[in-house]
DNA sequence: TTGTAGGCGTTATCAA
DNA sequence: TTGATAACGCCTACAA
């Protein structure tokens, strides 16, 4: 019960084997057909006989490879950062390395920390997906060597890729949707947009895509954290506004698609009847009567894309002007933007 | 540019702050006070100007201590398991230790490998949230002094604190609330239970507590993934059976949920007169009308007790037995169990 | 208060 | 095909 078998180390695998260490090494390393098939049975043997794994973290100290890939990520109880670190976690393991996670809430002095603890353990890159706000430690990791991706916002201090949707692109798909389905005024509600450049980029895609397509429309930006109150106000006055031009709501994100789905729900407010439409595809949109047409984003793909910009950085040129990656929505279209008067047949989903 | 200033190491700080590797050592260790004010000055200055961070890796090769936290999740993208993660990793970081994560996808392939790959860079206590297959690796990890806690799971084999909700209490609050709601056949809908101790706990309970309650019901054991249709069939045998009795469902988990919800929207059945409860709450279940009834478990409380398992025994008692932590569920009643006919004021919240 | 020397478990560079 | 030996960056006696 007491009994310790402690870790067993490359020496007493050696030493079991009547070998040296460098052979033992040779093993577990990537030489293995070096070594007479003799040798290897016996090295075999003794390592299981002792159980031994090879230390991670001692060789990462002597190769300078961690294979350790960091992520920093604003919110991890949101499903899309969740999606997109799933992408990320599978696409860093196929290519052997690990994926240490550090999660902020929010929060600028844990992104600082976290930023630092991440480096304590040189991870060999970063994938960010937070609000980047100590720009400095940032660029000083970039200036060492790290390579960096951006989800989805981009610094301009720090020389990045980056990955994300095309936003532009995602807002044309919703403000085309939504004038399809007959909506001519529009609220677009955000979060507020000072803290991404995605969220910047979103709204005003949107405030200058109103015009061309003869629509009005503004937008609400709030922190649905600190100013929930305000969000049921706005939606009060927006619906009870005069005019008979149907109206749609359209939410910048998932987090706000809740917020928004709650307070129209408060106000026992149908859908359909006033539009709702919102970027990020939710397990629950479609259970939500009668269903909430959204863009889904190509959570996996991002994933993917954000380690393999890394994997080409860390093998091939380290120094190649940054990128930028963006990804296309998928339009769900679902009852929430079928106003009951003039119901017509949906559009089809892109493919 | 092509400047890599390279990362500094202890010595160079040393070096340009005219000083030896170890003071520099106790600055940045826990001995700070032990330096000259002078020397601090020093060696801070020369630390900041080469952008010195201490190397983890380093530290925890001497000392043994990777001040890293382990944890396998099976399913990254289930609320629930995020929602425990979280709060391990708040607690973790409130110890001074981080956490990696590492999900399996449900493969037990995946979930070996993890568990060496978590064992190599030698975590110092591992929190588990799957299914636990490769038990002999468990136990070895456990043999060898790594603290285990299984979330939700028992394993038998391996010596290891659990941590989870209180099941059969949980079961007995769902029956009773159901019965009191006036539903008197059930349908209890559940992953297969020979995956997780927890399941098999519930499902045991739930067939145990019909009988003195003078409840009707059965069981259904389907996995999600790979008998999706089937769970259609089995619903609508239960809902075309004949009698009177007002019938209701019992989920088993999250997903559960999800799919029956589906599975009912699909059918057009409208909850309340089929009753309709879960286990876990999501952040939709307040929005499907006419909401769905759920118990909550104390995530938060949950993933903290882990992390605390974990730092008692790594500096307490490493081998005291093995404790068992039960969490009591909080009902959330909603419209869902709130038959039509009979419509009556819903339980109290239990605070 | 400060410094010296050795070692943690591994890989890399030699030489045999 | 094998092995001795020196790093890797840090911590920790021990000594001054």
């Amino acid at each position: 019960m007491a009994q310790t078998p402690q870790r067993a180390t490359l020496v007493e695998v050696a030493r079991a084997a009547g070998t040296s260490k460098t052979s033992v090494s040779r093993y577990f390393g990537d030489e293995r057909e070096r070594l007479s098939r003799e040798l290897q049975g016996r090295i075999a043997a003794a390592a299981r006989r002792l159980g031994y794994r090879p230390n991670q973290i001692a060789r990462g100290l002597k190769g300078g490879r961690s294979r350790l890939i960091g992520m920093l990520v604003a919110d991890i109880r949101n499903p899309y950062s969740v999606a997109v670190m799933h992408g990320v976690e599978r696409a860093c393991q196929a290519h052997g390395y690990s994926l240490l996670v550090a999660n902020t809430d929010n929060d600028p002095a844990q992104e600082r920390r976290h930023l630092a603890l991440l480096a304590a353990y040189r991870v060999e890159g970063l994938v960010i997906n937070a609000a980047g706000r100590p720009g400095r430690e940032l660029t000083r990791l970039a200036e060492q060597g790290t390579p960096l991706v951006l989800l989805d916002r981009e610094l301009g201090e720090a020389p990045a890729d980056v990955v994300g949707l095309d936003n532009a692109h995602a807002i044309d798909q919703a403000l085309d949707h939504l004038r399809a389905a007959g909506y001519g005024e529009l609220l677009y509600v955000s979060e507020p947009p000072a803290q991404a450049s995605s969220r910047r980029a979103r709204l005003e895609r949107f405030r200058h895509g109103l015009g061309p397509r003869g629509l009005a429309g503004e937008a609400l930006c709030l922190s649905l954290d600190t100013e929930a109150a305000a969000l049921g106000g706005a939606l009060d006055a927006f619906l009870a506004r005069p005019g008979t031009v149907p109206r749609a709501l359209l939410c910048a994100n998932g987090n706000v698609t809740l917020a928004v789905t709650r307070a129209l729900q408060a106000r026992d407010v149908p859908l359909g009847k006033v539009g709702l439409m919102g970027i990020d595809e939710l397990e629950w949109c479609a259970l939500v009567a009668p269903g909430i047409t959204t863009l889904a984003q190509p959570t996996d793909a991002i994933g993917q894309a954000a380690v393999a910009s890394l994997m080409q950085r860390l093998e091939g040129a380290p120094h190649a002007d940054p990128c930028h990656r963006r990804y296309q929505a998928r339009l769900i279209p679902r009852g929430s933007t079928c106003r009951p008067a003039s119901r017509h047949a949906p559009e089809q989903e892109t493919p």
